[in-house]
DNA sequence: CGCCCTTACGCAAGCGCTTGCGTTAACTCA
DNA sequence: TGAGTTAACGCAAGCGCTTGCGTAAGGGCG
């Protein structure tokens, strides 16, 4: 591979010239400029990065740790995460953290190692505590769905309050009064935001929602199938399920089925999130969405802006809304 | 960050004797050992891969090039080549082409500068020649889902012919004989591969297959539903559907219900890829199971195979089966 | 016309690491 | 015991780039 060198030689000019001719700073006569690029087209140069990274302590590269990128919900901020980053000239490293904590430091550890400062980090297990010092030892840090007050404009979130509430009022303004829960057990603040949000909601309309109506599990499809037989085998009656997520959702409409009961004729169910498959499943089903590709690129955004410009103006807050996608998982209930 | 300087100021040494000490190679005695590795601890020290990169004219980076990450066919690349990668402490870097040969290439030099050798390609768009051509300048490049003769050993790939042939043979097998393929229109071969498999299996039924009974769409769900429309409109009677991949499958199933058919009572229909949303879909799908997950972690083990052990023994070939994948999308044809 | 300021470029140090070679001291063995 | 080995480490160059500083040439001005 050519060297700026090469290229110095063939424009007859210093390294430092060529330099800056390609920084675009510093001074030139347009007549170097173009000697210049003309060896650059020549030799088909390309600045090796790692010298650049090395000389400039600044580097190109834009980093994502999620759970697992080919579920479809972390597979949408790879892509649009990648597509942003491509657009101001950004590399994209990513890292599978299953969750695990050591996963993900390690992760943050060997990007920062290639002087990755751009990181977007969707964590499920990290403190606060632990985030707020990650965030203070890394300039680019965003995290992206879920939020933390201390750095809040490091943190590009969704509204899960308003987006629990948006479903059960969804659900109330079809006329049903049974809900039930099929909730994500595990300690982020998301599920949790998500009720309360359903709690408001009921609250709001004068019904209750009663602590048993509530089931946790492990967030996937089959953990969906397994609440609605749990529900079911309960004797508890309800008109309608709202699901943490699309996968729960689509578990349990497959289980309502396989058991008999028609979907949303018998039980109606919404979903979150939105992914892709919401609408090849049958009913196609009627969920929240998560706009999380553009969450995604905007989190790459405001990563980038907080290295290259760290005096720029950057919103205090970042909170994205969700919205209601009828399909036809939800019946209107006559009175 | 502390640097490789700090270390050796700590343990008393040279930086030359950390270098050893870190990578493994040379002569140390242990006394200097864990001099070294308690300044490494202390310290926190991480290697800067930037200034590895340059001094030693080696990366641990694999590079993937797919069309579209988001896409669950080729999340899994990412996610299989990723756990691979980190098996052997190389990082991942990702980049979407968009089936565009500009942005595969511009993908392919950038990963370059980064001092990548390790990439793995899924392309759509490069003729063999070019394919050949890169192969030859990049060590590492491993091409995968696709075959090319004089790089055979470089090539990760699915037998096509034989998945298109089983796919065929299952519906003969459950008595089908008029069967519509749905195909994806593009100049690469998957698609023909799979039907001159299912010209195989045809012929060797004693069938045969007019060309009016094939389509050719863009490969997408809403192209399923298009296809079928097109077939259904044109008065065509068949029995089965043999569709390209399983986003067509699912599209055409759609299309097949609205418009009052019953899958599979009144049509049978057969995907390809076997992607996790054929248990979702209504009927669940009966499809070729495409092992893309093990493949790209093969891939990347043999790129990384290539670069570091170049004189090692490599397979000449590198061929993946498909399998049937049974559910219910296809029914037994009584004569 | 001499002075100063700017413009346009070159010089060279240095980013953090690897590695070939050189050096020292300990060790082997006839 | 002295010549030759070898083990264990240090020296310093150099990977390809950026950038602060220096400087020569040109231009403006009184």
């Amino acid at each position: 591979m050519p060297t700026l060198q090469d290229v110095a030689k063939h424009a007859q000019v210093s390294t430092s010239t060529v330099s800056r001719v390609l920084s675009g700073k510093g001074k030139f006569t347009t007549e170097v400029q173009t000697r210049v690029q003309n060896a650059i087209k020549l030799l088909d140069y390309q600045p090796n990065s790692n010298a650049q990274a090395l000389a400039s302590n600044r580097v190109s590269l834009v980093g994502f740790i999620t759970p697992s990128i080919s579920a479809p919900f972390y597979g949408q901020i790879a892509s649009g995460g990648e597509i942003a980053a491509r657009a101001h000239k950004y590399r994209t490293l990513i890292a599978n953290s299953f969750r695990n904590t050591d996963e993900e430091l390690e992760a943050i550890r060997s990007f920062q190692a290639q002087g990755c400062k751009n990181i977007i980090l969707h964590s499920m297990s990290f403190t606060d505590e632990q985030l707020i010092e990650l965030a203070n030892k890394i300039d680019g840090l965003v995290i992206l769905g879920r939020f933390v007050e201390q750095i809040a404009n490091r943190c590009v979130w969704l509204d899960n309050v308003k987006g629990g509430q948006m479903a059960a009022e969804y659900l109330i303004a079809n006329g049903h009064e049974d809900i039930a829960i099929l909730s994500y057990a595990q300690t982020q603040c998301d599920p949790s935001q998500r009720i309360n949000g359903a709690r408001i909601a009921f609250a709001n309309a004068g019904l209750n929602l009663p602590q048993d109506s509530i089931i946790f599990n492990q967030g996937q499809i089959a953990d969906g199938s397994w609440s609605v037989n749990k529900l079911l085998d309960s004797g508890k009656h309800f008109s309608a399920i709202l699901a943490y997520n699309d996968l729960i959702a689509v578990g349990a409409c497959k289980e309502l089925i396989k058991r008999g009961y028609k979907v949303p004729e018998d039980v109606s169910v919404i979903g979150f999130d939105n992914l892709f498959f919401a609408e090849i499943c049958t009913p196609e089903l009627t969920t929240v969405n998560y706009p999380i590709k553009e969450m995604a690129s905007y989190a790459v955004e405001l990563s980038i802006k907080l290295t290259e410009q760290p005096d720029a103006y950057v919103e205090r807050t970042h909170l994205f809304m969700p919205s209601i996608v009828e399909r036809s998982s939800v019946k209107r209930l006559s009175k």
